[in-house]
DNA sequence: TCCTGATATCGACGGCTGTCGAAGTCGTTC
DNA sequence: GAACGACTTCGACAGCCGTCGATATCAGGA
């Protein structure tokens, strides 16, 4: 699956129409984060000093195997919120900081409406 | 379904892991924005002018049945996205402009990690 | 080269979810 | 109060999604 676009530039909802292009694509992110799996992941990248973390240590902190962990890193990947890297036997996650920054400014309203 | 107070206080996704109980509830609001009819639909309430909207105005944009749009306004109610007024045969909806910044903030990531 | 450990992919299964038609509720109007 | 219009709720069905065990890939070490 190709890597997201949409978040290179969207304005905030408010200030047009999302056309149903978009809005698909959109979707696509937010259906990422509208798992707890996944999300916790989220939080567990972004909040671990140096800003990556190896697998084995995610999938140390849930009671689920390790494929499962897998699937949902890929699902965060392929819509553009986590990169990874491989260095010797173990793979390396870290966030894509824009991709949620931009999320961030697409949900925030203006003042007036 | 109890509305959500998960919103009302969370700090970034990156000051403090996300605890499984709280993840949870975070996810039913990111999976209520993971649908492009959902998204659409919140496009267009927030983009109205006087921040209101008959639910006909809704239907009337999309190509899909009457009781579809009403499920999917539910979705949005129960999240506490959005809010409705009945008045007289028409039912308004209203963004909840709160949800939508408290949820701009929780992604919103500090500068230095 | 074989073995082992770390991760990814595959195939399957059960539960969730978006959609619909039908029926119900609530106001308004005649 | 009967009939209509706006919307919601219900029940059903198809497709999607999270999970698993099994298997594949890939790197490092003996």
């Amino acid at each position: 699956m190709e890597p997201l676009r949409i978040l290179d530039c969207s304005p905030p909802l408010v200030r047009e129409q999302l056309d149903p292009g978009r809005a698909a694509e959109l979707a696509r992110v937010f259906k990422a984060l509208g798992d707890p799996v996944r999300l916790r992941i989220l939080s567990i990248v972004a909040g671990h000093a140096g800003g990556e973390v190896c697998v084995c240590d995610i999938t140390g902190a849930f009671d689920l195997t390790q494929p499962t962990i897998s699937h949902h890193l890929k699902v965060l990947r392929d819509v553009g919120l986590l990169t990874h890297e491989r260095r010797g036997s173990w793979v390396y996650y870290r966030l894509v900081p824009e991709s949620l920054s931009r999320l961030s400014a697409l949900l925030d309203i203006p003042a007036t409406v």
